[in-house]
Order: structure tokens, then sequence, then C-alpha cells
DNA sequence: CACAATTACGAGGGTCGTAAAAATG
DNA sequence: CATTTTTACGACCCTCGTAATTGTG
């Protein structure tokens, strides 16, 4: 049977169309080439080429087993491809959450847990993240609802409680409680990757004048720097600490509290049984 | 890039489950094969098996694998089928006729013009052969009428006129002429592989009862030695002479005539414009 | 005469087989 | 202890490159 090199060859020969340029681009000497081709004619047994004596063209059987040709490399490759995407699902766990907090624990807990993985995660809508559980892009997914679904195996995680965070002269710093209405309209400091809690903010507080940061250590260094409000959670203060010049006041609105759920496929709770016996802690 | 080679080495060991009895089904020894999976491993940068000291399984990946490489091992078996075929098909004339005679003569002038041709030929149903040659089965078909379709050059080759053989005491021998119907319910030698004048017998000559013969020599020998009436041709009389003890009566009726016309398709018109200059002689 | 293909020939690399080692049931 | 896999090592075959040959535009 020939080898998939020499098909490789026979279509560098077909895009060139002499043996010379083809041999180059193959980094082979023209002898080499030119002999390799003969083998191949051989190996089939047929005629792929017509010769004189300083011109090679492709016979009626060689143009059409270059057809062939492109089809078996194509298929070649598309195999290597696949392969190796299943390679990296099978060496990655995905997580996507709708916020990033729940990533905080879960990633680090799972690279612990299997050193040989690949951990990648990510924040998406809902929607998005429902999806790709069931498209296996995701191996985990974390919302903001249990998640109710023939196949997915679903347990509650956490909790979040939003909080605002602010400057000791502020006027509301003293107080025990504070619902969303209560800042409305002043300007805010907010981190722009905070997944659906951004949605809310909007809707809960739309006179507000936020100012967006895209850069984690900007957004903490104008927390200390400045006086502008900004929110917090329990789960953030957990990770960063309590700051120093900052006034920590609960929101009382209903909204302000997450329970997040953790879903995988059924398929893939035995696997992960460490991982869910620490989810339950 | 993995060599096919190396793909069927892997469909092997998926087959036995075990590298000793592939090697062995393979003809190679065991550390070889064992080395090479390990190359096909390294080439694709993953891990196909799961090795114990004395034991090797697939991995997830490796039965991934498997089932590609019979994709492309499948697709190359494809490739070389295909090739063999057109291979064959670029160096064989098929020549399909309704009727034997046209081909006593059409053969042997294809082999002497084309002598690198394998020359195949044989006879079939009008339908077939009209079909056979927009399919390429055929290059050549011979048609008792003339074929007027597109991409279709058509000629009128030859004529044969059907004859009476008749024992020289045969109570009609020595007419001019007759039509089937004066020898219809009379016991007649028929050689079987006449093509479409089979058709014409039965229904010119319902009454007749045939003494069906497959076998030229047979019927030739049974013409000669029996006192049987019998059919000839000028085309069969040309083609083995005139029998010594026998009578040859012209048959009047129109049917007993045939008008021959050979077809290809145009584009093969030129490839084989010596064989048409010779149809029109 | 430059260019393209093939043939001849020697060198090097890769793959093979044999032998040995290690581990398992 | 038989079976299975892997490692080590030497040998051989195959393919490569260089050089020479032939033929063409």
């Amino acid at each position: 049977m020939p080898e998939i090199n020499q098909l490789q060859q026979l279509l560098c020969v077909a895009k060139h169309g002499n043996l010379s340029k083809a041999a180059e681009e193959l980094h082979l000497s023209q002898p080499a080439l030119s002999r390799s081709m003969q083998r191949l004619e051989s190996e089939l047994q047929m005629e792929l080429f017509e010769r004189s004596k300083n011109k090679i063209t492709f016979s009626p059987t060689g143009e059409l087993a270059v057809e062939y040709a492109k089809k078996v490399i194509g298929q070649m490759n598309d195999m290597i491809l696949r392969l190796r995407s299943f390679e990296r699902s099978q060496h990655t766990i995905a997580v996507g959450s709708c916020a990033p907090a729940p990533l905080w624990d879960i990633v680090p807990q799972l690279s612990s847990l299997y050193p040989e993985m690949t951990i990648s995660s990510e924040t998406k809508e809902d929607d998005i993240l429902l999806q790709g559980l069931a498209d296996q892009v995701y191996q985990f997914i974390v919302t903001p609802f249990p998640v109710n679904e023939p196949g997915i195996y679903c347990a509650r995680y956490t909790d979040e409680q939003l909080m605002f965070s602010l400057p000791p002269g502020h006027a509301l710093s003293s107080s025990k409680g504070l619902h969303f209405k209560d800042l409305n309209g002043e300007t805010m400091l907010l981190f722009s990757q905070i997944g659906f809690w951004y949605k809310i903010h909007k809707e809960k507080m739309p006179s507000t004048h936020f100012l967006l940061q895209n850069e984690q250590f900007t957004f903490t260094e104008l927390v200390k720097a400045s006086a502008l409000p900004a929110f917090t959670s329990n789960l953030a203060l957990k990770k960063a600490g309590t700051p120093d010049n900052r006034v920590i006041v609960p929101i009382l609105d209903e909204e302000a509290h997450a329970t997040y759920y953790c879903s995988c496929k059924i398929e893939n709770q035995k696997r992960f049984a460490l991982f869910w016996k620490w989810v339950k802690k």
C-alpha cells in the first residue's frame, strides 16, 4: 500500500508541475523524488506519469490519483486535528461560571485534586453555560440557580452576599444595612468582569454613573486611593481581606444575594467524585 | 504525519488486543511492533495506550484513533480500487453489440489498430447498450438502428442479410427466396448467441421447434451432419465460407435484413479516428 | 547551454530481529 | 513459570545525496 509520504509528494508534484520545484519544497533532491514517484507507480502497478526525456506530465490515471490523494491526506489531517482536540479535552477541565467569585475556590481546588489536568475557566451568560455543559464545552458550570435537567447532576455550592464598600466619610457609612436605591445616582467604581452582577447593578441602580474598570489591579488601587463607593461581597472579602480605609455595609435587597449551584453531566459525576465531595464539604 | 503502515499496525493491535498476536499477523517481531506504536504516539504527540508492565490497553484517545484509522485506510483502499478500475478502463476498449456478426470484423480491426489495448466485447439488449454507452461501460456499441442522441457520434457500419441454410434434399431447397412463414412449424437448428435475431425468429416462426445450441462448434458440426434447416447470413458465410452440403436461400421478409450502426461518445471520436475511418471504409 | 529527468553508486539512518530484563497472574 | 511488554544492541535494507548521463528548447 502506498504511504502517506508518497501521496504528499505526489500532490507536491501536481502543485508545481515538475519534479525539481517539488523536490525543492519537499527538501529532497530531485533524483530522490523521481525514484519515489517511480516506487509509487510500481507499488500501484500503474503509470501515473507520461514521461518524455526531460519532461514529466500526469497521465489520466495520475490526475485521478491526485484527486484521491487529496482526499486521503485531507482525511488524515482531519484525523490528526480531531484527535488533538479530543486529547486536549481529555486533559483539561473547563469550568464556566455566571460570576468570577465561585471560580476563586473551585479552580485551585480542581488543580490540587487533579494535578495532571489543565484547568480552564471563564464567566459567561447563563444560557451559554447550559448549552456549553450539554455540548461538553464545559465539564462544570456554576449558575445562580439549580439546574434540573435530565442527565445533569447539580449540587448547591456556596452563597455570595453583595455589600457596599464605602469610604469612612461617606454619609451612609454608619448604616447597618442599605438598599441599592440608597446609593442610586451616586458615582461608583465598578469592576467590569463580574458576570451576572453587572446586569443587576444596572437594573437596581439605573441612575448611578459607574466608572468601569477592566483591570483587577487598577480597580483595587482606585478603591484604596479614592473616596468613591464600590461593591464587594463576602467572597471578595474572604479572598482579598477587608481593606483598611473602607466601611463594609451589607446590601439588604433580595437581589444582592446569590446561591451558587455547581453542575456536571451525570456521566462525569463518578470521574470527579473527589471534587463533588469537596463541593458538598 | 503518521504513515499508513503504522495505522494498519494500530488496527491490527486493536483487532487482537495485544502486541504479540498482532505482531504475528503482521509478520513482525513483537519488539518491532512495540517500538512502532511508540513512534506513532510520539509522532502524534499523544498517548494512545495505557501501559502496565505486561499489558497494554487503548486509552480513550487511542480508541478514537482506531476509528479514524479505519476511515483513512478505508479511503486508501477505495482509492486503490477505483484507480485500478480506471486504469483498466483506460487500457481496454469495450464494444457492445446487438448481434455477434458485427463483432467478427470490429474486434480484430480494433486489435490491429490499437495493439496496446485490450478489446472486450459482448452482445446485449439494445437498451442495455445505449445505457452502457452513456455510462462509459462501452466505448462503442453496434445497434440495428441509428442512434440520434446529443453527445453521441453514429455512423452506418454494415448490413446483415439472413438466409436459410437448407439440406439439398429439402422440399424448398430450389427456391430463389423464402419467407419465415414458409418454414414455420419445421424443426430447426438454432445457435443461441445471436443477439436480437433470437426474438425475431420467435416472433416470425412461432410454431417452429428450435433445437438450441450453446456452442459454436457443436452447432456447425450439427449443421454439417444433419438434414435440419438452419439460419445463416451474408456475414456468417463471409466468415466461415459456404458449406458444401447446404443450399443457401435468402429470406425475403423485411425483418431478415438488418443495417448496423456503430456509435461512440463524441468526446471519444477523435481518439478513435483511425477506427472510424475504417468503419466508413 | 541551461534545464529537466533518469541512472549509478556510495553513505547514512532507520527499522528490524535477537537477546535480555522486568513484571504480572 | 508462562506470558507480555520494554530496553539494548548489532545488522541490514532502504532511501538519500552527489555525480554523471541523456535529451530538449
